[in-house]
RNA sequence: GGCCCGUUCGUCUAAGGGCUAGGACACCACCCUUUCACGGUGGUGAUACGGGUUCGAAUCCCGUACGGGCUACCA
């Protein structure tokens, strides 16, 4: 590639960032990471009446989170601002105009009450969702039909006007997709796309050409939804740029839901996450679950989010984001759709918390205990907590079960387990394990093992009738790695502690 | 309805003319484990259908069916 790469991702900013524009935001940045070019983020804020007061600003906190940090963008800064197209709106109009000027588009007057009479006039079974295209456009109200000084009139008095394209009769528009190959079109079928909305807005349509040239965007990636307008858009680049500077295009798989393309209905119908983070909608106040407070890593995130519709033709299945950045190519990408599946979600996050060391989980695992209730204040202790644990736990938030007796006593030791087979002999065997474990000088697994089994021989008991209720003394229930190594961590003091407490508990 | 995209185990996928169609998740069984997991071994399970092309097709072509997307002054 002899020009430098550049890439953007352009969120519209009404809600929260879900898995498709995750898997968007990674798949950019692998490929600008690739070719060493520059990642951007542009937000595509056209639509005033869709404004959602944080949406912005979550979603640079998405992408944060996952360590996808853009060249360039509203907080990042950059030589081809502003990146907010709200901003940009007087450059628009310009680009609009001169296709006016050179016959590519025109002025329509026709209002709201208008559109939908002809939507509702040329309804039939046949065609149920009529189009404002070459053959209607000439019974409407624009510059086409309208005369020359009725058209300076209307525009002279501030008449709400949009302007469309002119989408020409019978041409055929074709383009090579990356992924996809060559895909064609019959312009005749695609209708006059509004380009210049009656605020002085434009619409994606143009704002998307407009702005993916001046900012020389090299290649532009986005979901498949996109692909139908693609003809406008190669039209728009002809007409107005040249279609030699047109980027390559690559439009992506979409992700499917149990029905069709996932949406946040779909995580709470089924129980799973669908946004990056959590979002609350600052005028409903719904709260829609995210990975990230769901107890996902950020690498596992990532992780799954590049195989869904993506591979190295390998069997390998854990990548980290550098290995991502070595082997990924577009070509490797899917053309078909493909279904979010948690169950194996929750696989790679569980295949990374066993894979990262325990300095990678300290952070996230603390502050969850803290955020808890739970008070963590030996950064050695906590470690040594984490490395026994993290095996047994899928998500993050499983450290909370799985190590909560590590700092706080079990409030409700599950006491019907041990009754049931308890007498007096385990009874004083146990009192005399805590002498015995007094005594010791090395406080260790392999000892506190030695120990316990020298008793057991001496009171003509089984071990393994002893360990059970001993694990319920030290953990409160049935789980948890072995009891001799939560002894161990536990130490001496609270070891026989929670011993004695459960002894008294039980005469 | 029209246009566009797609179709290998339930799910994610490998195999880009020559295999007993491979792996992973999930599921089942067994082993390991004096708890629960981890782990190990094995098992169930797929080329949508019909035509071509070819010595040979999951793979190339056509049709059908099915699935999805789009069809706003939303992105």
């Amino acid at each position: 590639m002899d020009k430098k790469v550049r890439v953007r991702f352009a969120p519209s900013p009404t809600g929260g960032l879900h898995l498709g524009g995750m898997r968007t935001v990674l798949y950019n940045y692998l490929f600008a990471k690739k070719y060493k070019g520059d990642f951007i983020v542009r937000i595509e804020d056209t639509d005033q009446s869709r404004y959602v007061a944080g949406a912005e600003e979550y979603i640079f906190d998405c992408l944060k989170w996952c360590g996808l940090e853009p060249n360039e963008s509203v907080q990042h800064g950059g030589s081809y601002g502003p990146y907010r197209q709200s901003e940009r709106k007087e450059l628009y109009r310009k680009y609009a105009e001169q296709l006016v000027n050179d016959g590519y588009a025109y002025y329509a007057f026709d209002t709201t009450e208008e559109l939908d009479k002809m939507r509702n006039d040329f309804k039939t079974e046949k065609n149920p969702s009529p189009q404002y295209d070459h053959s209607i456009r000439t019974k409407m109200r624009n510059s086409l039909t309208l005369t020359d000084t009725k058209v300076k009139e209307l525009l002279a008095t501030n008449t709400r006007h949009v302007i469309r394209i002119k989408m020409p009769e019978q041409e055929s528009i074709s383009f090579t997709d990356m992924i996809r190959g060559e895909v064609n079109f019959d312009s005749s079928l695609v209708d006059d796309k509004v380009l210049l909305k009656a605020d002085g807005m434009p619409t994606y349509h143009l704002a998307v050409v407009v702005d993916d040239y001046l900012m020389e965007i090299t290649h532009a990636f986005r979901g498949e939804e996109w692909l139908p307008s693609a003809p406008v858009h190669i039209l728009l680049w002809k007409y107005l740029f040249g279609i030699e500077k047109m980027p390559e295009w690559a439009h992506f798989p979409l992700i499917l839901g149990p029905n069709g393309k996932l949406s946040k209905r779909d995580g709470a119908k089924y129980g799973f996450p669908v946004f990056a983070m959590n979002w609350t909608d600052p005028k409903t106040g719904d709260l829609t679950e995210g990975f990230k407070e769901k107890g996902f890593l950020p690498e596992a995130f990532i992780n799954l989010l590049a195989l869904l519709g993506w591979n190295d033709g390998t069997e390998q299945e854990i990548f980290t984001v550098d290995d991502l950045i070595d082997k990924f190519t577009m070509e490797r990408v899917h053309s078909s759709g493909a279904h979010f599946d948690y169950e194996k979600a929750k696989w790679f996050n569980h295949e990374w918390i066993k894979k990262l060391e325990v300095s990678g989980l300290r952070f996230p695992v603390g502050e969850l205990l803290t955020k808890n209730g739970f008070i963590v204040s030996d950064e050695t202790y906590l470690d040594k907590v984490i490395e026994l644990v993290k095996d047994r736990c899928t998500l993050l938030t499983d450290f909370i079960e799985q190590s909560s007796f590590f700092f706080a006593t079990p409030e409700h030791p599950d006491l019907d387990t041990i009754k049931s087979k308890w007498n007096d002999q385990k009874q004083l065997f146990f009192r005399e394990l805590i002498r015995a474990y007094k005594l010791l000088s090395l406080w260790n697994t392999v000892d506190l093992e030695k120990t316990f089994k020298e008793i057991a021989a001496v009171h003509q008991l089984k071990p393994g009738e002893l360990m059970l209720p001993f694990r319920i003394m030290l953990v409160g229930g049935k789980f948890g790695p072995g009891v001799f190594e939560i002894a161990d961590v536990l130490g001496k003091t609270e070891t026989l502690k929670r011993i004695e407490k459960t002894l008294s508990l039980l005469s």
